[in-house]
DNA sequence: TGATAAAACGAACGATCGTGCTATTATTGA
DNA sequence: TCAATAATAGCACGATCGTTCGTTTTATCA
């Protein structure tokens, strides 16, 4: 019960980036099995079905964002530091190795109107996001670097929206300075009511 | 030949509430053909490919939007005025019937990675979009809405962003008052440097 | 109305999909 | 090392896909 775990993270690897390419549903079992080289199935016996597969794939998304964007950025101090960290760390990660959309944007494309696990999988993690933004903007208002009436609920949607914004400037328009706009933005945000 | 004409926008038009719902991908020829109670082989004789179907149904859905969201604001008065009509439009037009994701935004996911006719559409109506926003901001700078010194590219980077992510709040979340959220974000930004 | 053309259909193709089976490896622990 | 067990492969199935082709129905217009 080693080797399995060891080759279902592999597995998850790869379907990152495939993900991101071409979208949820076109990550079939028959494909990802193609790209790490395993027959169909025994690709298949990891996750019982394509649902779970893509719950799956979907919850290494969450792990990986938590790993490279929020945790490395808990280094920085408490407040704005943390938060800026939080976002160019977030953007690296939107626009690292393999490219391609965010996993949670595609998801939200692909699940909005269909029920499910992979609906209901995809709400909690993209609320976990957010209320992950919306706590670090808290933080940058108990240590003064926001104005104390701000609500961090609306700064974070804010916040989140200049990403993706900016993620689909760059990926689809190709966007030469999306992320000078970006930044732009992000700097009236910093200085509001200050 | 007319009576191609009709059967095309009405496929078409059936096309449109799919792609919001299923993404592009997901809408097939055998689909869409069930949908409008027409054979496989009878809507592909139309189309004579998929991806030229894709791309007619990308064309319907900007054809849509200039009827639906920019025209009829033009009966407001040029400035902010009119762009504040057209971002209720907008809005309205996201939220409107068939529900279901923004279909460029839907495109962008799907196509990002893929090159092909689709994206090349996507680019140019995307593009044109985002400029019909930054024409209606200029207009805005011009009649003294807004600071002179404004840069409309910026700001319409940042309504884009906002309704896009608004849309996200409402149809994956499930966000309850993703509207007022909006509305407060664009009043503050109608609001900047006056 | 009847000839002509356009539009829609039905059947079939090869490909790919998800998912059961059973058999065959590879890994593990005594 | 060797039995027990887990992991993977091979194969087949029904479904669905895009596409082609020949036929039939429907619309057009002199």
């Amino acid at each position: 019960m080693n080797k399995a775990r060891n080759t279902k993270v592999d597995i998850l690897n790869a379907a990152l980036p495939l993900v991101r390419k071409l979208g949820f549903e076109s990550v079939s079992i028959a494909n990802l099995a193609k790209e790490v080289g395993m027959s169909k199935s025994g690709l298949f016996a990891h996750f019982h079905s394509k649902e779970k597969m893509h719950v799956m794939i979907l919850d290494h998304a969450s792990v990986d964002f938590t790993q490279n964007v929020v945790m490395p950025a808990l280094k920085s101090k408490r407040g704005l530091p943390r938060l800026k960290k939080i976002l160019s760390n977030w953007v690296g990660w939107l626009g690292s190795s393999s490219e391609g959309a965010c996993p949670f944007v595609a998801a939200s494309i692909e699940y909005d109107q269909k029920e499910g696990l992979v609906k209901e999988r995809l709400q909690f993690h993209l609320g976990s996001l957010i209320k992950a933004i919306s706590r670090s903007v808290d933080h940058c208002i108990e240590e003064g670097h926001f104005d104390k009436g701000s609500d961090s609920n609306q700064i974070a949607f804010e916040i989140y929206s200049f990403v993706i914004g900016e993620s689909i400037y760059r990926k689809t328009l190709g966007h030469k300075s999306s992320n000078k706009i970006l930044t732009e933005s992000l700097n009236r945000l910093y200085a509001r009511s200050k």
